[in-house]
DNA sequence: ATTGAATAGTTCAAAAATCGAAGTATTTTG
DNA sequence: CAAAATACTTCGATTTTTGAACTATTCAAT
């Protein structure tokens, strides 16, 4: 029924099969992000589905654990495709905001429905398991960015 | 009390909060490695766990979803670091063994503890949560391989 | 058996992603 | 107001990953 006897992933402790698991997902992602139309990099796709509104390039970089340079070359790429442009922000003008263009918008909104379909296929879990996962992973992600920088601790 | 309204995430889909949540614990977890002290980069640490016994170079190569030369890469890691040899299959003299030296069993009892300790840190999981989280990785991580490559159709 | 096609893994040069240090502009601190 | 800190960019260097050509072995078909 089960084939984990096959992988052997049944003799690990549940942390490292959760591992694995993550690890596998993140992969195949990988892989159908990069074959999606779009011409995105997986990096580009997940900036792109992140900016439902502005986001100040800093907070997105901490964001995605990653540093500032790497959130300007993908800003870049979306920039050159035309799916935003950055803007000022009023509240402090050191910072940049990244803005979607209607273009941008219009392709977020594709983005975000085929991620879904995406995310079906390749985890192959019913709508319950899917909801079940996302609270666990919501869970995650607040400890992961909660624990993730330090407030100015980069060192 | 939950912090989802500051991170924006709780306005898209499980499937959106699911991926993002993976995201972010690959991210760490990528971090969280390459900081353990054995040097080793987090693809290397990945391949040390999973060879609890001697595998195929070619199954490894499925299993994380990558292309033959990646791997090579990183058993030619693992072996300069003295962790592992590789031996000729005797059922296929074509494919090649990883098998794990005494010195790279020590390794990966030491990472195997390291990182479930690691993961529990990184996603602040109770037992339960994270038993029910293993539980859904198993049986995402089934369905990639499943569907990952298609029995020889790598075109 | 012999030959041709397929498969396992390697090599190595190129492509892609990531980083980090130095630079510009702006804000904050004292 | 001056000095320090912060936000982002630039760009060259490092790291990672890839893919195509190659060697060795096996499999399939006659």
């Amino acid at each position: 029924m089960h084939d984990d006897t096959e992988t052997g992933l049944d003799r690990l402790s549940p942390e490292i099969q959760a591992m694995m698991g993550v690890y596998a997902l993140y992969w195949k992602l990988e892989e159908s992000f990069a074959s999606i139309e779009t011409g995105l990099s997986q990096q580009e796709c997940h900036l792109l589905v992140k900016l439902d509104q502005p986001k100040r390039m800093g907070v997105l970089a901490a964001d995605m654990l990653t540093v500032p340079s790497t959130i300007t070359a993908t800003a870049d790429a979306l920039a050159t495709a035309g799916y935003l442009t950055r803007e000022r922000d009023p509240q402090d003008r050191r910072a940049l905001l990244l803005v979607l263009t209607e273009q941008g918008h219009a392709a977020r909104d594709m983005l975000v429905a085929e991620a879904g379909e995406l995310f079906h296929r390749a985890s192959g879990l019913d709508a319950q398991e899917t909801s079940q996962f996302a609270r666990l992973a919501r869970k995650i992600r607040n400890n992961v960015l909660k624990s993730g920088i330090p407030e100015g601790l980069t060192k």
